[in-house]
DNA sequence: GTCTATATCCAGATAGAC
DNA sequence: GTCTATCTGGATATAGAC
């Protein structure tokens, strides 16, 4: 009688070829712009034909979402890796810059991300909860850092998102924006101290960054 | 002898049909997003063969570039009917208005401006020239209401710009970051106001409009 | 799984008749 | 200026042999 082998050999052979197709997809855009990823490009980057693709992937289309997965899920891990005092005004300013750092590195991945201007493409159900988890984690956050309300957090991302957009677009490659973070995060604290209370969870009871990733 | 005319009324109709073509790719683009303008769609909308366009534009770059010079027009003179009072708290927030509001409306054209994603478009060096021409409007702008310095404009617009792409990217059509105008307004001033000093120039002396676009 | 060959469709741009 | 016809080249995707 054969035993069932515990490992799949060849489907982590499969596995292992994505990861490598979905490498050589990232230096593409990278180097040629999102929307320049061409199968035909792609396949010869990896040392094959282009229909031999499709048997790693259903289409074009399909890549692009398994990158947008990955690059949500590299945000996530980044994330997870910080660490966190409880002091808002640290907090705020390593995850602001935590986030404007990622967007910076890689215009490519920031457009798939955060632009959406592949025509045609949306991110899978599944790929775009990954999407809704970060958001979520970083209401949780701020609401964990004393930050509460919808306006608040819309603001403060508008202000990420801002200091993002301007130093990719303006300044690729430089820090001209990426300088100005603990400003901004200053000013946003000053200004919804001022108007709204802003009361950390005293650190008894503060949540964990584990916790506040659920 | 015959007089030379002294308007050129085939001149004239070459204008129009250009400004007729332009309008129709502005429609395309609003509809089908700004990738995907075609010329051969192009040219149908306008009752023409894809060919006839070569007439009146050398390339489609050459059409992209055309509509990004309207674009930077029509911002320009948006901004050039506003009103100012020369108090900063006023006019700033007309200025931030303004300009989401503009990028909110049509977001093909935002992407076209600011985005910078069509592979290989780059705009000429004359339709470039109007949109440092409003940046540095908006400079000396600023200056004229006593923000000065390089940080502080950097500031000014990465939070425009983070307002705009959050209007657009997350609530298109809507009004929820649009909302949030004079709160990120109040909250610049109050910051610069408590590390820069911000001293408006007096009435008399004031720039007006007109001399500010200089 | 990978290949060749091909289907199908589209693009931007040009030549040259009218 | 506009057209037809065409060039050239690209794309994604599929069929079917090996």
């Amino acid at each position: 009688m054969l035993d069932t082998p515990t490992r799949d050999r060849r489907a982590e052979r499969h596995e292992a070829t994505r990861a490598e197709i979905l490498e050589a997809a990232w230096e593409l855009v990278r180097a040629e712009g999102l929307a320049a990823l061409s199968l035909r490009e792609l396949a010869a980057k990896v040392g094959m034909r282009a229909p031999s693709l499709y048997s790693y992937f259903d289409s074009k289309h399909a890549i692009y979402d398994a990158m947008f997965a990955e690059g949500n899920r590299a945000l996530m891990e980044r994330r997870a890796a910080l660490e966190f005092t409880g002091d808002p005004g640290v907090d705020l300013k390593r995850l602001a810059r935590l986030f404007v750092q990622f967007s910076a590195e890689d215009p490519a991945r920031y457009q798939l991300l955060f632009q959406r201007t592949i025509p045609g493409f949306e991110p899978s159900p599944e790929s775009y909860a990954l999407a809704v988890r970060i958001l979520d984690e970083t209401r949780r956050h701020l609401a964990a850092l004393g930050v509460r309300g919808q306006r608040a957090l819309d603001l403060y991302t508008a202000m990420i998102a801002g200091l993002s957009a301007q130093q990719l677009a303006n300044d690729p490659g430089g820090d001209r924006w990426l300088r100005l973070i603990d400003d901004a995060v200053d000013m946003y604290l000053e200004h919804i101290r001022s108007t709204h209370a802003v009361h950390p969870i005293p650190r008894r009871a503060r949540v964990t960054s584990k916790e506040a990733r659920r």
